[in-house]
DNA sequence: TCGTATGATGAAAACGTTTTAAATGGTCAA
DNA sequence: TTGACCATTTAAAACGTTTTCATCATACGA
């Protein structure tokens, strides 16, 4: 007999209605009861090491694999994690890179990866409960939380595990994983300084959200520091679509004193706000200056060089997913379940954090 | 003795172990038994319209919602729809607009959308064995088909249900979305001939990918009927890190006759001609024009405005999506399972396909 | 010899559905 | 009255696991 069978069928021929083998297939032809088959081949100490081998065997031969509905059904468990992904993360493949690295994270656990978009219904609160109720996953990802993230309170009440990209001002701890923004704005802004700009103009992130305001703050210390000529460009940020940031760029232009210097939150934004310097006669590194966060190779592609800071998104995702495996095996201790990252700077300029 | 009996109210809490309402919590409350309450959800025609409407209220009274494990176990259907994601689709968003597109598509089905992401394990055939044999889906979308593609040959021999996004040239029919390529590539290597360049070039699909031969097709076709010198970037793609292709631009400039105009399959690969071209001292519009495809919002940050042909990326999702439920349902009609959509042209230029 | 660990296996009961086959009344034609 | 035929409802058997609670040798200290 050959066992090199391409398709899915084994060649003895699985006695299931379905044409699947299950543990009553190897439990046939082993001559064991099925119980002792399922020992066999979840590691149970109690059955002998013999029987052990031979059951894997078998099932290897005839090609079993469990039926995980029926593991669902019994245990409770889905053996899936599941990721909120929002329409903002159309652009520029947030959503993707951050997958990836969940991905590798649960890479060899029996956890698979499932989305739920959000692209419809735009309240995101009924996803999560329809998740909870439903129990549709063992564990939860989603990102750009706000300090008082409804969210999170569902979830923490229900007792249900997550983790998420960015921070809250809620009183209970949660695992969370989120990138330094404050640094990252704080840096930024310090290197159009260092530049010699001297009238500077955030375009960060969009309002509501924590780490919109760690990167105001971030940069507001920074030019305080300096004591340099600043404004928010408030009407706009970092998700606005380009078209809007170029019309605004000029806008300003018009107007008395513009900035010479940009903190951009994103990489489409710095494009745009090139786009529309360029428009009014206006040339990067020339008269003006723009520091912006990279979390792909897109700005890499233009030039001149628009000088970033970069967010390395895939490894966040990596964290999360390594984090929520450690949550749903049962951690509690939040020094292994929140994760602060820092921008990657130069080595001189590293410790610029201030006390505040 | 007359604990929980008749009313509706539950404020005892369903009855089961876990917490959550099972259909037994409903015929306990009201009196009938499970099969019967089962029915009534499901819309059974012989169950009494009243005995239907006291069995929703309940149901609805208590937050009843089926276990899908336990719906799946029994039927053998997931209501699962899976998206294999590829590594490729993690640049701009690919991935997420198509994803959008399905979701869409789903909407009001009871089927869920899942991505595998195929960005670890690279044979992405063992993904699909995967899904087929954990029957993990009811059915399966992908993309970037090949002319013999073995996933398609895989699926078809196993009767899985699924949709590609592209071609192949199997003998037996499958369905599919695509775009037009041939048409799109056709097009916008007439439309630089139009502007008056004469010496073109194009980045194309990576080498061995349906579409790929198709846009190379419709290029060719195009500068044969004018007559004109071309030549294919045979080395670099549109998938070719930005870096790469601005490198090769330069390198080419360096060379004599080079192009001053190229049909660009994507948007990066666009931009980062440009970006080659300026740094060689060319100006967009003036010594050298291109035609790129258009799948988001990118290009239209940049300055001077590159001409674009558009391919609706969501439209495509949505589209596989609602194929893929009709073949799910039982369709076998090529007609309604196959699409080819048309770039969309301005309306002087529509009819410019030419018979081969 | 007994009683008792000990090490390995099994029988059977769940988990929450759907589905097959059967039961219950009732009505109606003969 | 009888049987047939409806219209509703139900009991019970699956689906493929895991888990609880036995069973059954065999070995061991007494």
């Amino acid at each position: 007999m050959s066992s090199r069978s391409k398709p899915v069928s084994s060649g003895t021929g699985p006695a299931n209605s379905r044409g699947k083998p299950t543990l009553r297939t190897i439990a046939d032809i082993t001559g064991l009861a099925v119980t002792t088959v399922s020992r066999a081949l979840a590691n149970a100490p109690q059955i002998s090491i013999e029987t052990r081998n031979r059951v894997r065997q078998v099932a290897l031969d005839i090609g079993y694999s469990p039926d995980r509905a029926a593991q669902r059904l019994k245990t409770g468990r889905t053996n899936v994690i599941a990721v909120l992904l929002e329409p903002h993360e159309e652009i520029l493949g947030y959503g993707t890179s951050v997958m990836a690295g969940i991905a590798k994270a649960l890479q060899g656990t029996p956890y698979h990866l499932i989305v739920m978009p959000n692209f419809l219904n735009s309240a995101n609160i009924d996803a999560i409960n329809y998740i909870i109720r439903n129990s549709m996953a063992d564990g939860l990802i989603f990102s750009r939380t706000e300090p008082l993230d409804p969210r999170v309170m569902l979830l923490s009440e229900n007792g249900f595990a997550f983790v998420t990209h960015g921070r809250t001002e809620l009183a209970t701890a949660h695992p969370f994983v989120d990138y330094d923004n404050y640094t990252f704005a704080y840096e930024a802004t310090r290197r159009l300084i260092a530049k010699g700009r001297r009238r500077l103009a955030l375009i960060g992130g969009p309002a509501g959200y924590t780490f919109a305001g760690h990167i105001q703050h971030g940069f507001m210390t920074a030019v305080r520091e300096a004591g340099c000529a600043y404004e928010i460009l408030s009407d706009i940020d970092l998700d606005s679509p380009a078209a809007a940031i170029r019309d605004r760029i000029r806008r300003r232009y018009a107007e008395k004193d513009p900035p010479d210097g940009f903190t951009c939150g994103g990489e489409v934004c710095a494009l745009a706000t090139i786009t529309g310097m360029t428009d009014c006669g206006l040339t990067l590194g020339l008269e003006y200056d723009i520091v912006a966060k990279q979390t792909s190779q897109l700005l890499t592609a233009i030039q001149p060089r628009v000088d970033t800071i970069y967010e390395d998104l895939t490894a966040t995702g990596e964290h999360m997913g390594r984090i929520l495996l450690r949550r749903i095996a049962g951690s509690n201790d939040v020094n292994e379940l929140q994760l602060l990252l820092n921008p990657e700077l130069p080595f001189e300029t590293q410790p610029a954090r201030v006390a505040d």
